[in-house]
DNA sequence: CATCCACGGGAATCAGCGGTAG
DNA sequence: CTACCGCTGATTCCCGTGGATG
Protein backbone atom coordinates (compact mmCIF):
# COMPACT_ATOMS: atom_id res chain seq x y z
CA UNK A 1 0.00 0.00 0.00
CA UNK A 2 2.46 2.46 0.97
CA UNK A 3 5.28 3.06 -0.98
CA UNK A 4 7.42 5.85 -0.39
CA UNK A 5 6.60 7.65 3.13
CA UNK A 6 8.42 10.45 2.70
CA UNK A 7 6.03 11.79 0.27
CA UNK A 8 2.74 12.02 3.40
CA UNK A 9 5.34 13.19 5.91
CA UNK A 10 4.56 17.35 6.65
CA UNK A 11 8.27 18.64 5.78
CA UNK A 12 8.32 17.06 2.46
CA UNK A 13 9.02 19.27 -0.10
CA UNK A 14 7.99 18.34 -3.75
CA UNK A 15 10.13 18.90 -7.19
CA UNK A 16 7.65 20.88 -8.24
CA UNK A 17 4.87 22.82 -6.68
CA UNK A 18 1.38 23.14 -7.90
CA UNK A 19 -1.13 25.75 -7.81
CA UNK A 20 1.37 28.47 -6.47
CA UNK A 21 2.86 29.65 -9.62
CA UNK A 22 2.15 33.29 -9.29
CA UNK A 23 3.90 33.38 -5.25
CA UNK A 24 6.91 31.09 -6.33
CA UNK A 25 7.98 34.35 -8.79
CA UNK A 26 7.13 36.58 -6.52
CA UNK A 27 9.43 34.93 -3.99
CA UNK A 28 12.07 34.15 -6.48
CA UNK A 29 11.87 38.30 -7.79
CA UNK A 30 12.88 39.81 -4.64
CA UNK A 31 15.42 37.27 -3.63
CA UNK A 32 17.12 37.45 -7.24
CA UNK A 33 19.53 40.36 -6.10
CA UNK A 34 21.20 36.77 -4.61
CA UNK A 35 22.13 35.50 -7.88
CA UNK A 36 24.76 38.42 -8.39
CA UNK A 37 25.78 38.94 -4.37
CA UNK A 38 23.55 41.10 -3.18
CA UNK A 39 21.05 41.19 -0.37
CA UNK A 40 17.42 40.81 -1.33
CA UNK A 41 14.38 42.69 -0.28
CA UNK A 42 12.64 41.28 2.88
CA UNK A 43 9.74 39.51 2.10
CA UNK A 44 6.52 38.75 3.84
CA UNK A 45 4.74 35.31 3.68
CA UNK A 46 0.75 35.75 4.84
CA UNK A 47 -2.25 33.40 4.91
CA UNK A 48 -3.69 30.79 6.90
CA UNK A 49 -2.30 27.66 7.82
CA UNK A 50 -1.94 24.76 5.13
CA UNK A 51 -2.29 27.47 2.30
CA UNK A 52 1.58 26.46 1.06
CA UNK A 53 3.77 28.96 2.87
CA UNK A 54 6.05 27.33 4.32
CA UNK A 55 6.14 24.89 1.20
CA UNK A 56 6.49 27.62 -0.97
CA UNK A 57 9.40 29.28 1.10
CA UNK A 58 11.58 26.44 1.61
CA UNK A 59 10.95 25.38 -2.18
CA UNK A 60 12.11 28.71 -3.50
CA UNK A 61 15.01 28.55 -1.78
CA UNK A 62 15.85 25.32 -2.92
CA UNK A 63 15.37 26.52 -6.25
CA UNK A 64 17.80 29.02 -5.51
CA UNK A 65 20.48 27.20 -4.39
CA UNK A 66 20.88 24.90 -7.28
CA UNK A 67 21.97 28.40 -9.28
CA UNK A 68 23.89 30.01 -6.68
CA UNK A 69 26.92 28.49 -5.80
CA UNK A 70 27.78 30.54 -2.89
CA UNK A 71 25.15 30.57 -0.78
CA UNK A 72 24.23 30.10 3.31
CA UNK A 73 20.41 29.73 4.43
CA UNK A 74 18.46 28.20 7.02
CA UNK A 75 14.68 27.49 7.87
CA UNK A 76 13.86 28.42 11.64
CA UNK A 77 10.52 27.71 13.11
CA UNK A 78 9.85 30.46 15.68
CA UNK A 79 6.97 28.23 17.01
CA UNK A 80 9.90 25.73 18.44
CA UNK A 81 12.94 28.48 19.01
CA UNK A 82 11.18 31.30 20.19
CA UNK A 83 13.49 32.86 22.17
CA UNK A 84 15.71 35.72 21.03
CA UNK A 85 18.85 33.38 21.68
CA UNK A 86 17.43 29.80 20.02
CA UNK A 87 16.69 32.06 16.98
CA UNK A 88 20.27 33.34 16.81
CA UNK A 89 21.65 29.99 18.19
CA UNK A 90 20.14 28.57 15.00
CA UNK A 91 21.36 31.29 12.91
CA UNK A 92 24.99 30.68 13.66
CA UNK A 93 24.81 26.98 13.83
CA UNK A 94 23.64 27.37 10.05
CA UNK A 95 27.05 29.82 9.68
CA UNK A 96 29.57 27.19 11.55
CA UNK A 97 29.84 29.84 14.15
CA UNK A 98 28.31 28.37 17.33
CA UNK A 99 31.85 26.76 18.74
CA UNK A 100 32.68 27.69 22.44
CA UNK A 101 28.85 29.64 22.69
CA UNK A 102 27.74 28.20 26.18
CA UNK A 103 23.93 29.01 27.27
CA UNK A 104 25.08 30.33 30.58
CA UNK A 105 28.10 32.06 30.11
CA UNK A 106 27.93 33.95 27.18
CA UNK A 107 27.08 37.73 27.85
CA UNK A 108 23.60 39.15 26.56
CA UNK A 109 24.78 40.34 22.65
CA UNK A 110 27.64 38.00 22.05
CA UNK A 111 25.76 35.84 19.62
CA UNK A 112 24.33 39.23 17.95
CA UNK A 113 28.35 40.25 17.74
CA UNK A 114 29.00 36.82 16.35
CA UNK A 115 26.56 36.82 13.35
CA UNK A 116 27.58 40.66 12.68
CA UNK A 117 30.91 39.40 11.98
CA UNK A 118 29.73 37.20 9.77
CA UNK A 119 31.52 37.92 6.33
CA UNK A 120 30.57 34.51 3.72
CA UNK A 121 27.66 34.74 1.16
CA UNK A 122 24.57 35.63 1.19
CA UNK A 123 22.51 34.61 4.16
CA UNK A 124 18.97 34.02 3.37
CA UNK A 125 16.90 33.16 6.39
CA UNK A 126 12.95 31.87 7.05
CA UNK A 127 11.63 32.57 10.01
CA UNK A 128 8.40 30.77 10.24
CA UNK A 129 5.80 31.60 12.24
CA UNK A 130 7.31 35.20 13.42
CA UNK A 131 4.17 35.72 15.66
CA UNK A 132 5.40 33.19 17.72
CA UNK A 133 8.84 35.01 18.22
CA UNK A 134 8.35 36.42 21.99
CA UNK A 135 11.66 39.03 21.25
CA UNK A 136 10.66 40.89 18.04
CA UNK A 137 14.09 43.04 18.32
CA UNK A 138 15.62 39.97 16.52
CA UNK A 139 13.84 41.10 13.13
CA UNK A 140 15.35 44.52 13.15
CA UNK A 141 18.59 43.25 14.07
CA UNK A 142 18.38 40.81 10.78
CA UNK A 143 17.01 43.97 9.12
CA UNK A 144 20.60 45.38 9.30
CA UNK A 145 22.65 42.53 8.59
CA UNK A 146 24.10 43.66 5.07
CA UNK A 147 24.50 39.96 4.18
CA UNK A 148 21.07 38.62 5.82
CA UNK A 149 18.05 38.41 3.69
CA UNK A 150 14.96 37.55 5.40
CA UNK A 151 11.84 35.57 4.61
CA UNK A 152 9.19 36.00 7.06
CA UNK A 153 5.55 33.98 7.32
CA UNK A 154 2.93 34.81 9.73
CA UNK A 155 -0.75 34.39 9.70
CA UNK A 156 -2.32 37.40 10.04
CA UNK A 157 -0.75 40.63 9.23
CA UNK A 158 -2.66 42.71 11.94
CA UNK A 159 -1.81 40.30 14.26
CA UNK A 160 2.09 40.78 13.61
CA UNK A 161 1.99 44.35 13.39
CA UNK A 162 0.72 45.03 16.45
CA UNK A 163 3.38 43.19 18.66
CA UNK A 164 6.03 45.34 16.47
CA UNK A 165 7.15 48.83 17.63
CA UNK A 166 7.54 51.98 15.90
CA UNK A 167 10.89 51.51 14.63
CA UNK A 168 10.22 47.85 13.25
CA UNK A 169 6.77 48.79 11.71
CA UNK A 170 7.98 51.14 9.84
CA UNK A 171 10.40 49.06 8.56
CA UNK A 172 8.67 46.41 7.73
CA UNK A 173 5.82 48.19 6.12
CA UNK A 174 7.49 48.50 2.77
CA UNK A 175 8.48 44.85 2.54
CA UNK A 176 7.43 42.74 -0.23
CA UNK A 177 3.81 40.92 0.99
CA UNK A 178 2.66 38.03 -0.87
CA UNK A 179 -0.55 36.15 0.27
CA UNK A 180 -1.86 32.99 0.08
CA UNK A 181 -5.17 32.01 0.23
CA UNK A 182 -6.31 28.70 1.15
CA UNK A 183 -6.69 25.95 -1.59
CA UNK A 184 -9.78 25.68 -2.97
CA UNK A 185 -11.08 22.11 -3.38
CA UNK A 186 -10.27 20.80 -6.67
CA UNK A 187 -6.79 22.26 -6.07
CA UNK A 188 -6.43 19.95 -2.97
CA UNK A 189 -7.59 17.30 -4.98
CA UNK A 190 -4.93 17.45 -7.33
CA UNK A 191 -2.09 18.00 -4.68
CA UNK A 192 -3.68 15.10 -3.05
CA UNK A 193 -3.22 13.23 -6.20
CA UNK A 194 0.20 13.72 -7.19
CA UNK A 195 0.70 12.54 -3.47
CA UNK A 196 -0.90 9.24 -3.75
CA UNK A 197 0.80 8.67 -7.52
CA UNK A 198 4.41 8.71 -5.80
CA UNK A 199 3.78 7.22 -2.32
CA UNK A 200 1.14 5.17 -2.66
CA UNK A 201 0.63 1.69 -4.54
CA UNK A 202 -1.51 1.56 -8.12
CA UNK A 203 -4.92 2.92 -7.36
CA UNK A 204 -4.86 2.75 -4.33
CA UNK A 205 -7.54 5.58 -3.59
CA UNK A 206 -9.98 7.03 -6.06
CA UNK A 207 -11.08 10.38 -7.10
CA UNK A 208 -13.85 10.15 -4.91
CA UNK A 209 -12.31 9.43 -1.78
CA UNK A 210 -9.59 11.88 -2.20
CA UNK A 211 -12.32 14.45 -2.79
CA UNK A 212 -13.42 13.24 0.78
CA UNK A 213 -10.26 14.22 2.38
CA UNK A 214 -9.85 17.45 0.92
CA UNK A 215 -13.17 18.11 1.63
CA UNK A 216 -12.55 17.28 5.38
CA UNK A 217 -9.30 19.63 5.63
CA UNK A 218 -11.49 22.35 4.46
CA UNK A 219 -8.47 24.00 2.47
CA UNK A 220 -6.02 23.39 4.82
CA UNK A 221 -3.04 21.12 3.17
CA UNK A 222 -1.37 20.22 5.82
CA UNK A 223 -4.35 18.35 7.29
CA UNK A 224 -5.20 17.09 3.94
CA UNK A 225 -1.84 15.23 3.80
CA UNK A 226 -1.69 14.15 7.21
CA UNK A 227 -5.77 12.75 6.71
CA UNK A 228 -4.13 10.85 3.80
CA UNK A 229 -1.62 9.79 5.54
CA UNK A 230 -3.37 8.27 9.00
CA UNK A 231 -5.66 6.66 5.73
CA UNK A 232 -2.91 4.87 4.09
CA UNK A 233 -1.69 3.81 7.73
CA UNK A 234 -4.86 2.33 8.97
CA UNK A 235 -5.53 0.44 5.04
CA UNK A 236 -1.97 -0.82 5.89
CA UNK A 237 -2.41 -2.13 8.92
CA UNK A 238 -5.75 -3.81 8.30
CA UNK A 239 -4.26 -5.29 5.51
CA UNK A 240 -6.03 -3.90 2.59
CA UNK A 241 -4.80 -2.67 -0.83
CA UNK A 242 -7.32 0.28 -0.97
CA UNK A 243 -8.16 3.18 0.88
CA UNK A 244 -12.15 2.91 1.21
CA UNK A 245 -14.71 5.79 1.77
CA UNK A 246 -14.61 4.41 5.60
CA UNK A 247 -11.42 4.48 6.10
CA UNK A 248 -11.16 8.00 5.00
CA UNK A 249 -14.21 8.70 7.24
CA UNK A 250 -11.92 6.88 10.11
CA UNK A 251 -8.97 8.67 9.33
CA UNK A 252 -10.29 12.37 9.80
CA UNK A 253 -10.33 13.07 13.32
CA UNK A 254 -6.91 11.75 13.97
CA UNK A 255 -5.61 13.72 10.88
CA UNK A 256 -6.75 16.50 12.49
CA UNK A 257 -5.71 15.59 16.03
CA UNK A 258 -2.09 14.50 14.81
CA UNK A 259 -0.35 17.39 15.87
CA UNK A 260 -1.53 18.14 19.05
CA UNK A 261 -1.34 14.45 20.04
CA UNK A 262 2.20 14.67 19.54
CA UNK A 263 2.54 17.71 21.75
CA UNK A 264 0.74 16.21 24.61
CA UNK A 265 2.95 13.31 24.60
CA UNK A 266 5.66 15.75 24.81
CA UNK A 267 4.53 16.89 28.02
CA UNK A 268 6.16 15.64 31.18
CA UNK A 269 3.85 13.97 33.94
CA UNK A 270 3.82 17.21 35.73
CA UNK A 271 2.52 19.03 32.53
CA UNK A 272 0.47 16.67 31.77
CA UNK A 273 -1.20 16.73 35.03
CA UNK A 274 -2.10 20.02 34.52
CA UNK A 275 -3.71 20.03 30.69
CA UNK A 276 -5.75 16.95 31.96
CA UNK A 277 -6.63 19.01 35.32
CA UNK A 278 -7.85 21.48 31.86
CA UNK A 279 -9.26 19.15 30.24
CA UNK A 280 -11.58 17.67 32.98
CA UNK A 281 -12.68 20.84 34.16
CA UNK A 282 -13.07 23.41 31.37
CA UNK A 283 -11.69 26.99 32.63
CA UNK A 284 -9.74 27.58 36.06
CA UNK A 285 -8.17 30.18 37.90
CA UNK A 286 -4.44 30.41 38.55
CA UNK A 287 -5.46 30.02 42.01
CA UNK A 288 -7.85 26.73 41.66
CA UNK A 289 -5.67 25.23 38.99
CA UNK A 290 -2.52 25.08 41.12
CA UNK A 291 -4.85 23.17 44.52
CA UNK A 292 -6.50 20.63 42.12
CA UNK A 293 -2.91 20.19 40.71
CA UNK A 294 -1.36 19.96 44.23
CA UNK A 295 -3.77 17.35 44.89
CA UNK A 296 -3.23 15.15 41.99
CA UNK A 297 0.24 14.26 41.93
CA UNK A 298 2.95 13.46 44.61
CA UNK A 299 5.33 16.05 45.21
CA UNK A 300 3.98 18.71 43.24
CA UNK A 301 6.15 21.73 41.79
CA UNK A 302 5.60 25.34 43.46
CA UNK A 303 3.91 27.84 41.80
CA UNK A 304 6.69 29.80 39.64
CA UNK A 305 7.40 26.59 37.80
CA UNK A 306 3.52 25.50 37.47
CA UNK A 307 3.49 29.39 35.71
CA UNK A 308 6.55 28.48 33.41
CA UNK A 309 4.92 25.14 32.57
CA UNK A 310 1.40 27.11 31.63
CA UNK A 311 3.21 29.31 29.55
CA UNK A 312 5.11 26.86 27.79
CA UNK A 313 1.85 24.97 27.22
CA UNK A 314 0.63 28.08 25.99
CA UNK A 315 3.27 28.84 23.40
CA UNK A 316 2.53 25.41 22.14
CA UNK A 317 -1.09 26.29 21.67
CA UNK A 318 -2.60 24.13 24.09
CA UNK A 319 -3.82 25.77 26.47
CA UNK A 320 -5.25 29.59 26.03
CA UNK A 321 -4.28 32.05 28.89
CA UNK A 322 -6.88 34.87 28.59
CA UNK A 323 -7.73 38.21 30.74
CA UNK A 324 -4.31 39.45 32.92
CA UNK A 325 -3.59 39.68 36.28
CA UNK A 326 -6.48 38.64 39.02
CA UNK A 327 -8.42 38.32 35.37
CA UNK A 328 -6.40 35.66 34.39
CA UNK A 329 -8.12 32.33 33.46
CA UNK A 330 -6.68 28.95 31.51
CA UNK A 331 -8.20 26.45 29.25
CA UNK A 332 -7.79 23.89 26.71
CA UNK A 333 -7.64 24.50 23.35
C1' DC B 1 -5.09 53.93 49.70
C1' DA B 2 -3.70 49.31 51.43
C1' DT B 3 -4.08 44.70 50.15
C1' DC B 4 -4.44 40.80 47.26
C1' DC B 5 -3.23 37.87 43.54
C1' DA B 6 -0.84 36.72 39.55
C1' DC B 7 2.82 37.51 36.10
C1' DG B 8 7.39 36.88 34.60
C1' DG B 9 12.59 38.32 34.73
C1' DG B 10 16.81 37.17 36.85
C1' DA B 11 19.96 35.00 40.22
C1' DA B 12 20.86 31.08 42.98
C1' DT B 13 20.69 26.27 43.60
C1' DC B 14 20.24 21.46 42.43
C1' DA B 15 20.90 17.19 39.93
C1' DG B 16 22.67 14.54 36.16
C1' DC B 17 26.47 13.75 32.83
C1' DG B 18 30.83 13.31 30.73
C1' DG B 19 35.54 14.04 30.95
C1' DT B 20 39.82 13.52 33.36
C1' DA B 21 43.54 13.74 36.82
C1' DG B 22 45.38 10.96 40.20
C1' DC C 1 38.39 2.89 39.61
C1' DT C 2 37.14 6.98 41.95
C1' DA C 3 36.89 11.68 43.20
C1' DC C 4 36.47 15.88 41.34
C1' DC C 5 35.44 19.46 37.95
C1' DG C 6 32.78 22.05 34.58
C1' DC C 7 28.67 22.39 32.11
C1' DT C 8 23.73 22.29 31.37
C1' DG C 9 18.88 22.22 31.98
C1' DA C 10 15.37 22.32 35.45
C1' DT C 11 13.66 24.24 39.46
C1' DT C 12 13.24 27.40 43.09
C1' DC C 13 13.76 31.81 45.43
C1' DC C 14 13.24 36.63 45.38
C1' DC C 15 11.07 40.46 43.88
C1' DG C 16 9.24 44.49 41.06
C1' DT C 17 5.05 45.43 38.44
C1' DG C 18 0.24 46.09 37.83
C1' DG C 19 -4.57 45.57 37.69
C1' DA C 20 -8.48 44.34 40.78
C1' DT C 21 -10.74 44.72 45.29
C1' DG C 22 -12.43 46.44 49.46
Amino acid sequence: MIRDARVLQPQFIPDEVEHRNPEVNRLSDTLQPIMDGRPGETSLLLGPSGAGKTCIAKYTLERLRENVLDINTQYVNCWQDYTRFQVLYRLLDAVDRTVDVHRRSTPKDELLDRLREYDGPQFVVILDEVDQLEDKSVLYDLYRMPSITTVLIANREQELFSQLDDRLTSRLQTCVRISFDKYPLDELVSILGARARWGLAEDAIDEQELALVADAAAGDARVAISILRNAARRADQDGRDRITTDVVRAAVPEGRDEVRQKTVEQLTPHQRALYDILQEAGELSPGDLYDRYAERVDDPKTRRTVRNYLSKMDHYRLVVAEGKNRARTYRPR
